[in-house]
DNA sequence: GGCTGAATCTACAGTCGTGTCATATTGTTG
DNA sequence: CAACAATATGACACGACTGTAGATTCAGCC
């Protein structure tokens, strides 16, 4: 995947266009980031990851934080697509507790599917420069403005007490963070099942059922 | 506090008994964290800050790890003191609503009072090599030990439906831990009364008084 | 099979941080 | 006030990484 064969005396690496290089070159980097961590994500590193020398990454992008942003552009829309799948998978919003429900077990499997994609949202990788920050940052605002209108819909239409919508916005993106990161680091303490039937008790014991 | 008159035509530094030295580091130290993050945290740096030449750093400290852990001394007590404080004095355990809701208050009440001791606790300084990492990670797991056997008290005694006890201090945690996140990065959008507010009309529909 | 441009390599210069000398300065003590 | 021990300093040798220039090789085309 990270490519290159090992022809034993090969002296000068398989050449590239620019454009196949550089998806090779993201390739390396998210292996370096998911061994390293942003820490260890150097233009060397990357370089040698992909079996080339620096000079080739300078001539697919301009520095490191050019192959940040390229990074963080596959990343970012690959997981808020990922997000907004699960916002609208998760069944009717009226019905809040069983869609917040839905939400965190669908965000979970997407998690354990896609590590490599959820580890730098979920704060997993933890020594991101201040790009990839700000720019993760923004895509879970972005998340939580969606969240806000679906739960200020729901509760609106369910009645009953005056949640603030955007506070248990922020409370269900963490939570499901939180679940998130659980499930990543000790998947064997916190198996799927654990976590969506303990969140289920305490919805039944929170919410219960409107009277309609 | 950083310490060093400027008289104009000094050429050489105040002279300071490790021990003291040892003492106005730290605070360097915690100066430059707060201004550039642990990225900026390099021992060029604090001696700088310290307006003071790097083998003074060295006289002091065998290296940066080892003033890593002299802050995270330093840090850990009081964030552990305070933590310990926040969870005995919120009132009876068996009222497991009113108690979240006191000791969640009264960890905002902390965050704003000392950010210097929970900044890097809370994750608001990103960038902690491995070292800082664990060391609160370690932290967080023994808060949440207590958390978990209180909650698990005050479940049992409460009676009613079969609550994770473990599950629920991790979102206890979670929950406590952005709340203090947002009052450190956005206090006008989110003052302590609007998440206190929040949080206490959802654990009002959440658990019903109990039928003694 | 040779040409030729594109792609890669080697080698160098520059920056920033670490850690450790011998040397210079201080301020305290007799 | 002179000497001495404690302390601070400038300067050096490293090491890791960045970015670039000129030489070298490859691959496709005639």
């Amino acid at each position: 995947m990270v490519g290159a064969k090992k022809s034993p005396k090969r002296r000068y690496a398989t050449r590239m266009p620019v454009a196949a290089r550089r998806e090779q070159l993201l390739d390396a980097a998210l292996a370096v980031l998911d061994r390293d961590g942003y820490r260890g994500l150097t233009v060397e590193a990357i370089a040698a990851e992909a079996d080339v020398t620096r000079p080739v990454f300078y001539a697919a992008y301009e520095n490191i934080d050019a192959l940040h942003n390229a990074l963080l552009d596959r990343t970012r829309n690959a997981a808020l697509d990922q997000a907004m799948h699960v916002l609208t998978v998760s069944g009717d919003p009226r019905d809040v507790d069983a869609w917040i429900l839905n939400a965190c077990g669908a965000l979970i499997d997407q998690v354990v599917e896609h590590p490599q994609v959820w580890k730098p949202v979920l704060g997993v990788t933890h020594d991101a420069p201040r790009v990839v920050r700000e720019r993760i940052a923004a895509t879970i605002e972005l998340i939580h403005g969606y969240l806000t209108t679906g739960l200020a819909t729901g509760i609106e239409l369910r009645g009953g007490p005056d949640v603030d919508p955007d506070v248990l916005a922020r409370l269900t993106l963490s939570t499901a963070q939180e679940f998130g990161r659980l499930v990543l680091e000790q998947p064997e303490r916190y198996p799927k099942e654990r976590l969506i039937t303990a969140l289920q008790v305490m919805l039944a014991s929170a919410l219960p059922h409107r009277t309609e």
